[in-house]
DNA sequence: CTGATTGCAAAAGGTTTGCATGAAT
DNA sequence: ATTCATGCAAACCTTTTGCAATCAG
C-alpha cells in the first residue's frame, strides 16, 4: 500500500484525506463498485465526502493509469483497481461482476483488422460458477 | 426486406407503422445509431412519432433477436442491425463504430473459466483504418 | 370489440458543471 | 498570494414510467 502511495506523489498527485481514502477503498476491493457504493462506504468514516469527490478522484486515478472503469453494467459504471487488461463476465443471477484472465490472441491491444487498438474491454454476460454450482441442485 | 417483415409477423409482433419504420432505418444503417439519431430522422418523415415509442421498439426487437444493443459509448446506448456475436471499435478520431469480424477462440459463447457465457460484447477503442490513414501525412 | 401500442409529460437516476469555500505550498 | 481540491447544488442527458387516447387484428 505504501509504494502505491509513493507512485501517486511521484506520479504529481495531490494526495488529500479524501483520495486516499478512496484509493484505499478501492484497491483493497474485489467487487467493483460503483461510485455510489464507494460514496456511501466512504460516508461513513468521513462524513464531509462529497460524491463529486469520488467522481473527481476516480477521473484521476484513471487518467494516470491506476484503475479502470468498467461499462459491462447499462445503467452505472464500475470501478476495477486492476488496470491491466483483462476481461469480466457480469452474473446474470447474482449480479456480480468476475475478473476474467483469459489471454486471447485476438482481442488485444496492437493492430487489429488494421485498427490501432488502444484499449479493450471484453465484457460477458452469463452465469458464474457459484450460481452454476447452486443451479445444479434445482431443476430449471 | 420482407422477409424480415414475415419474420416479425411470426414472431408474434405487431406491426403499427412506427415499429416499421424503427426496423426498416435501423436495418438500412451501417452507423450504429443511438436512440435519439433515429427519432430524429425518423421525426421529418412521421412528425407523430415519439421518442419511447423508438425506445420500446428497440426493446422489442433486442428481445426478439433482430438487433443488438452496444454500450460501447459510455454517455448512451447504440444499436447494431446485425444481431450475430461480433465486435466493435470505438475510433477516438472520428468517433465512428466499425464492426470487427474476427473470431476468437475465446471471447465466445459457452463455457469460458468454468461460467456459462450466454452473451459477448468486446469493444476495442482506438483508431479506425481511415483516421490512420489520414495521419500519415502529418507529423502527428 | 379488446388488448396492445402510442404519445406525451413527468420522473428517475447517473454524471457533469459552476462556484464559493477552504487547504496547502 | 496563488493554486488546487472540496462540497454543495443545480443542471444535464438518457432512460423509464404512468396514463389516457388510439389503433391493429
Amino acid at each position: 500500500m505504501s509504494n502505491l502511495i509513493d507512485r501517486l506523489r511521484n506520479k504529481g498527485v495531490v494526495l488529500t484525506p479524501q483520495r486516499l481514502a478512496v484509493v484505499e477503498f478501492l484497491k483493497k476491493s474485489t467487487t467493483h463498485p460503483t461510485v455510489n457504493e464507494i460514496y456511501k462506504v466512504l460516508r461513513k468514516k468521513y462524513p464531509m465526502m462529497s460524491q463529486a469527490t469520488v467522481y473527481s478522484t476516480l477521473e484521476l486515478l484513471k487518467r494516470i493509469g491506476e484503475i479502470q472503469e468498467l461499462s459491462i453494467r447499462k445503467d452505472k459504471a464500475c470501478f476495477d483497481p486492476n488496470p491491466k487488461l483483462h476481461h469480466h463476465l457480469l452474473c446474470r443471477k447474482c449480479e456480480k461482476i468476475l475478473d476474467i484472465e483469459v489471454n486471447c490472441p485476438i482481442i488485444k491491444k496492437g493492430k487489429v483488422k488494421r485498427c490501432e487498438v488502444e484499449e479493450v474491454q471484453a465484457y460477458l454476460y452469463g452465469i458464474c460458477p457459484a450460481c452454476l454450482k447452486k443451479e445444479h441442485g434445482k431443476k430449471e
